[in-house]
DNA sequence: TACCTATGTCAACAATCGTTTACTTGCCGG
DNA sequence: CCGGCAAGTAAACGATTGTTGACATAGGTA
């Protein structure tokens, strides 16, 4: 059942697996990653030890001083790699404003994959450490601007200014919704389906960003 | 300009003044809980410590222990006081959805008084301690239900029973943008004016709360 | 004035956490 | 087969943090 080594440097398998059979440094890097970000995301980058993370990871915490340096290098290192998912899916071309929806409420309400949401939330945590918030602050940013620009903000037009700002709210919507779901866990949005979920939030995202939908 | 030791056991004045004249046990757990909160709902729970919320009140450490027993204790206080301010305007009659919203804006966006906001925003805090989560988790139902109940939901009637769950997305809206305008930070929602807030929220919480606006 | 209690201060303790150092183990090329 | 190096482990250190107990002081009262 192991053996999954991939012989090929790329990660070419949609996520690895928790096994970490033999003494492998990626696999190793990957599995911390994985296991810092869940914690980061859920509990808050203070209040998540290194000793969990490493627990979590099956590994010695030395490692994480080895690999990453420190905490917060772990912790800018699972912010990069959230950027590095997260970015090619707003690069994507979107033709309309609904499928940009659609996309969203897929990666927040519909997860296939459950780390999907907790991406997002990482973005609310900060560790204090300059580095990693502004990382943070940028990347909530440049989301806010793709977000915006497709539904026809664009950076010259003075009179689509407003749209960045109701880009941001939606932004706020989704982030709120995933920290009542899966950290505070209040009823009764944290066992609501998704089929519940759609509904209202295509609405609601639809005024926000759909000039037509005014 | 000192001498406000009232006499009445009531809080009479709005809110007390930092300035800790003489010696009395109330005024300086009132500044404790102030300073708590503010660095509570700003830095999160781990991230604080006692020291700095006995400096930011101007008080000794230990006394922190005296009053509230443990660090956790005065976190729960935070929640209690803030449950209480938040409670009388949330029971307050509200003739119509349009004046909770309205209520719901001055509260968030044109804050009179800045602590405002970050009552809300101590409400997505977590200490880990289950007490003080299950207060949280239980101010944010209550909170949801009497925001549902303005929009005409019953608990005995199934057919509203949809109207809870927009209720708490509009409060998880809420959460979100206070989170990302005092927080994080995050650009063009921390310098936005009021004034440019209020039209698209008022606009979203009519959809979600505003049977009509459908 | 002289207590006496409530209020506030100070210093130290124990536990936790991030980090480092020295050591061990497995793997690959000669 | 074996030496060398990367990967992993174990134990300890220093700093921080929440907490506590002994001590000081103000202010009302007999």
């Amino acid at each position: 059942m192991q053996e999954s080594k991939n012989l090929d440097g790329a990660a070419s398998v949609a996520d690895d697996e928790l096994v970490r059979s033999g003494r492998d440094a990626d696999v190793t890097r990957r599995a911390l990653v994985r296991a810092a970000r869940r914690r980061f995301a859920t509990e808050g980058y203070r209040a998540t030890t290194v000793r969990h993370i490493a627990a979590d990871a099956g590994v010695n915490v030395a490692l994480i001083n080895r690999y990453f340096g420190s905490k917060e290098g772990l912790f800018e290192a699972c912010m990069n790699r959230t950027v590095d998912e997260l970015d090619p899916q707003t690069r994507a071309r979107a033709a309309s404003v609904d499928e940009v929806i659609a996309r969203l409420l897929a990666h927040v309400v519909e997860a296939p994959n459950a780390d999907d949401p907790l991406q997002l939330l990482l973005l609310l945590r900060s560790s204090g450490d300059e580095n990693a918030d502004a990382i943070r602050r940028k990347t909530l940013e440049h989301f806010t601007e793709q977000l915006a620009a497709a539904a026809g903000w664009s950076a010259d037009d003075p009179a689509s200014q407003p749209l960045l700002l109701r880009a941001q709210m939606a932004i706020a919507l989704m982030l709120g919704l995933v920290m009542l779901r899966t950290a505070t866990e209040v009823q009764p949005l944290a066992s609501a389906s998704a089929a519940q979920l759609t509904g209202p939030l295509e609405q609601v995202l639809r005024v926000l960003l759909d000039s037509r939908g005014m």
